[in-house]
DNA sequence: AATAATGGTTCAAATAATGAACCACCTGAA
DNA sequence: TTCAGGTGGTTCATTATTTGAACCATTATT
């Protein structure tokens, strides 16, 4: 492994759970010696990937990563275009409603929204979505290259539940559902309780670079439903890779045209 | 130089005016060897804080830097609590109003928000501020650690235009008089026809964790224009410290109590 | 006063990073 | 077709950086 994978490794302890650490806890929970956890820490402070509290000298993430994130934004406005498709899927639902990105052939949520009521399904921001057990990983599918698809279903599939369709097979039929239908079904793959739809958003190279989905407690989804979510989930998504890669993109072919 | 120092200097490449950039290229620009730049492209990319397209080959900014940014910002909400001040400030002046925050003792535009008319000051985010000609600096340094203000006046200061105050005491009582006044006022110090206002917000600990700032023509900038639009940026200032702290934020003793 | 935490530092030994030279590929020019 | 010059990517002996056990200073806690 390599140094700078051990100091980006560092950023990863950090959590929605655990946003400041110690110098000692840092290099216990990453398992590197307490020397060499520091070092990558200053490293990372010179760039302002983390900054230390002036009192109690722990470690939290830095406002170097704010200014990277935004300049990523300006290039490729994901977020912002995809916000307010967002909040209006979940005022209109009353569901849940994620955005994941394609990260390293990975699923990354990277926007949520909830809605205003109690008996609701939870999704953290920086949750990883695995692609096979998901209604996010099974849209994702569905929109990508063979390798993808092949390098995904090539491991051995976890068993997040009893429901938890596990044999490469029967994943590829609801891919394949899934991209003739325009949207995917998970009905408690990844967690118990929970059912989601999910469409892919598409790049310019007419592939998927993310997906939308609308998670809800199992026992609000009828067959209805669904299907009313579905259709809303995929003509958001349809939307949002056209404004994303501008005019004259054609969902069906899945091109620029020149 | 560390080898994680040279990983994260390469994303200091990709600007807003250099959002891809290929594997020669990054190479040249950063000076190392290619062998060597694509083992820290790859090492950056397997964290998804860059990506390479699959068509050019070209390597961008990647969606892992979103994931931990907004960790980040959960923990530390500077963005989502300024961004309605902002709006305002620059919807009631017509003017450009900036967000910067400090890292390493530097302050670093994380938010800008332009007014809709044609001759209006531009500034991008993730620009740089230098601290003794800026308004933003100034103000920073009028609520900062004597060590900071030291350190930050130390070193030769540079003149950026035939406006610029260079002499360390004369800087002092500009800070000195910020302090006093609430806000700091800068004409042309950094930039040719800008005056800026601007006004420190404090972290926890009572010092100054970033500024917020007001950029105007010279032309439209009149005594009176400028004594209302830094009343404006103090007060937007204090208030999005208090909300950022928490209440039983006092902003004179500058410190929680307890 | 002893104990056990913490953050931080040192330097010889171990390991990982380096870069010149090398492909393979593409594009445009002759 | 062939050549020149441009990509991105790879190899491996040489070289320089990283590593970590042991260390110190400080701060609670017993």
């Amino acid at each position: 492994m390599s140094t700078v994978d051990k100091a980006i490794s560092l950023l990863d302890l950090f959590g929605i759970d655990a946003p400041e650490l110690g110098l000692t806890e840092i290099a216990r929970r990453a398992g590197y010696d307490k020397a060499t956890t520091r070092r990558l820490l200053l490293s990372l402070a010179r760039h302002g990937f983390v900054e230390q509290d002036g009192e109690t000298r722990h470690y939290r993430l830095g406002a170097g990563l704010t200014r990277l994130a935004r300049i990523r934004e300006a290039r490729f406005p994901l977020l912002q275009t995809a916000l307010p498709f967002l909040r209006e899927l979940a005022s209109a639902t009353s569901e849940t409603v994620h955005l994941a990105e394609a990260v390293n052939g990975s699923l990354l949520t990277v926007l949520v929204e909830h809605p205003a009521r109690a008996n609701r399904v939870n999704v953290d921001v920086g949750e990883y979505l695995p692609l096979h057990s998901t209604a996010s990983g099974i849209a994702y599918l569905s929109q990508a290259r063979d390798e993808v698809v092949k390098a995904a279903l090539g491991t051995p599939l976890a068993a997040f539940t009893s429901h938890t369709v596990t044999e490469p097979a029967a994943v590829l039929r609801e891919v394949a559902a899934a991209r003739v239908r325009g949207y995917s079904v998970m009905d408690q793959g990844f967690e118990d309780g929970v059912f989601s739809v999910a469409a892919a958003i598409l790049g310019s190279g007419g592939y998927a670079i993310g997906t939308l989905a609308i998670a809800a407690p199992v026992v609000r989804t009828s067959k209805a439903a669904a299907a009313e979510r579905g259709m809303a989930v995929a003509a958001a998504a349809r939307e949002i890779s056209e404004r994303l890669n501008g005019e004259g993109f054609d969902a069906r072919r899945g091109r620029v045209s020149a």
